[in-house]
DNA sequence: AAGAGACTCAACCGCCAGACT
DNA sequence: TAGTCTGGCGGTTGAGTCTCT
């Protein structure tokens, strides 16, 4: 019995397009009362009259009636049906169009480059990476991902799965990768001695027209007391790196609430840099007092980005030492000594 | 101008995990 | 404990639009 009535209800859905009736149903309703229980919305949005206004008892549902129990007006019609769609239907379209807060139009080429940059960390996490950029929805993004940036990102030489160059495939590389193929950053247990492992001027030396970039960076502090350790990749030589680092102290806002200081990073992959935009490899690790966080792209261009919480919100004055594949930072004034090794 | 192919994007489908019974 | 329901997610589809020839 119950099983037929729900198959002649599942009959009625509508499926497809919606029409401009249905979302003005949707909208109104979700801006009066919320979204509440999905599956109940279809009944209730579009409905005019639920409850005889001098009724306060019970009342039941019959079809597409009220039945008012103990009440002068014993029966009232719903004048205008609910929405003929499933509850499943009806959050994807408040959530992918009628969300007052979404963004319209086309994708910046800052949320470009940070889809790409979460993307290499996260994978095919749509939602996660939605949620690094507000006003933009899940679907949106894998369709911008599925339909042009993978593209870009070939065009770029860049192989979109694993965001390594694609020519690397083809090489025989002699170091040792013990990253997963999406990049073990994901995994938000990543310190600076989990970064990548492989021997550094193996990589650079792969192609003989590219220095060794190491020779070639200066490390300059920013002067909210973080060190930047470094930024390179063997396809990317980049000759100085300004001060990439920012602090912002209002990461809870950001929505990364486990983490003490929210890092902002002006470098792209590709060496240029941009602003504000945050390093969401972050979002998950927690920096206490004394931590060394290293992280990387996930990416054939690595970077690596030691901070030594202690100094965080001091001014440092720190003589970087360079000993091959490894970076050195100094504290002087404490004698601390924090040696990262970045590959 | 017309047809074919490429592209875009809204929406559906199936799966999964957690809550509830 | 098992079954059901629900919401959330990623993959996929297909209608509409655009671009190229």
């Amino acid at each position: 019995m119950g099983r037929n009535a729900s198959s002649q209800q599942k009959q009625k859905l509508r499926k497809g397009l919606w029409s401009p009736d249905e979302d003005e149903k949707l909208l109104n309703y979700i801006t009066k009362h919320g979204h509440g229980c999905w599956s109940a919305i279809p009944k209730l949005a579009g409905t005019l009259t639920r409850l005889c206004a001098f009724h306060k008892g019970p009342y039941k549902e019959c079809g597409t009636k009220i039945i008012y129990m103990n009440c002068k007006v014993k029966e009232i019609s719903i004048l205008c049906l609910g929405l003929q769609r499933c509850g499943k239907s009806c959050r994807l379209r408040w959530i992918n169009y009628l969300r007052p807060d979404l963004k319209r139009g086309t994708f910046t080429q800052e949320e470009e480059d940070l889809i790409i940059e979460l993307h290499a960390v996260l994978g095919n996490k749509w939602s996660q990476i939605a949620a690094h950029l507000p006003g933009r929805t899940d679907n949106e993004i894998k369709n911008l991902w599925n339909s042009s940036l993978k593209k870009k990102l070939r065009q770029r030489g860049i192989d979109p799965t694993t965001h390594k160059p694609l020519s690397e495939e083809n090489m025989s590389l002699t170091n040792t990768d013990e990253r997963s193929p999406t990049g073990t950053y994901a995994d938000n247990k990543c310190t600076a001695t989990c970064s990548y492992k492989g021997t550094p001027v193996d990589m650079f030396l792969l192609d003989d027209n590219v220095p060794n970039p190491l020779s070639n960076i200066s490390f300059p502090l920013s002067s909210h007391g973080f060190e930047v350790s470094s930024g390179f990749g063997y396809d990317n030589p980049i000759p100085s790196i300004p001060s990439v680092v920012h602090q912002d102290s209002s990461s809870e806002s950001l929505g990364f609430p486990n983490v003490a200081n929210t890092i902002w990073c002006d470098m792209r992959h590709d060496g240029s840099f941009f602003d504000s935009t945050p390093l969401p490899w972050l979002e998950e690790i927690t920096t206490n007092e004394g931590d060394q966080v290293g992280i990387g792209t996930g990416t054939g261009i690595d970077m690596g980005i030691g901070i030594e919480a202690e100094c965080i919100g001091q001014s440092l004055s720190l003589p970087i030492e360079m000993q091959n594949h490894r970076i050195s930072l100094f504290d002087e004034s404490k004698g601390l000594s924090m040696t990262q090794q970045l590959f």
